[in-house]
DNA sequence: GCCAACGTTGGC
DNA sequence: GCCAACGTTGGC
């Protein structure tokens, strides 16, 4: 089993959200990045744990953690002419994007301030704390994860 | 294949 | 709203 951090706008799509979706869940598309897009495609599989972090907001953290419901599968969105997420160089042959599905699994409250996790010296490289990073889709070690684990446990 | 220009991300 | 950092695009 991985682990994984997930960004989202908390405006768009916050924790409470993805609570709010039950056991279904919710279809996490949209993502337009290579990288990450292989994280999905390739790595992220089936009852992986998330942190799901709440970004460009006031209230900068992880605010709770997600199960993947379902590895990946071509991200709708992609062939969708109407949505700002459609590609024209996508083909239903040869999908060029990938999406997952999660499910809500807590709520971590308070949450997990950026600021805290900065000062903790063993997440120096934790890749979302890295100066410049703008990956919205990220491994997170097992290290680190039971590091982080450790401040709402 | 290089790289300048551009658009986007995301913390502050 | 600013701006640094980064990814993508497209001309050459």
């Amino acid at each position: 089993m991985n682990y994984w951090l997930f960004k989202t706008e908390p405006d768009e799509f916050n924790i409470d959200d993805l609570e709010k979706r039950g056991e279904k869940g919710e279809c996490w598309e949209g993502i337009r990045n290579y990288q990450a897009r292989n994280f999905l495609r390739d790595h992220i599989k089936e009852n992986d744990l998330v942190f799901i972090y709440h970004s460009s907001c006031k209230n900068l953290g992880i605010a709770g953690i997600a199960t993947v419901v379902k590895a990946a599968f071509p991200d709708p969105f992609q062939f969708n002419v109407e949505s700002k997420y459609y590609d024209e160089k996508s083909t239903q042959v040869s999908p060029r994007w990938f999406a997952v599905q999660i499910a809500f699994k807590q709520k971590i409250t308070p949450l997990i301030t950026l600021s805290s996790l900065k000062e903790i010296p063993q997440l120096q490289s934790f890749p979302l704390l890295k100066k410049g990073n703008r990956l919205s889709v990220m491994p997170v070690s097992e290290e680190h994860w039971k590091l982080i684990e450790k401040i709402y446990k």
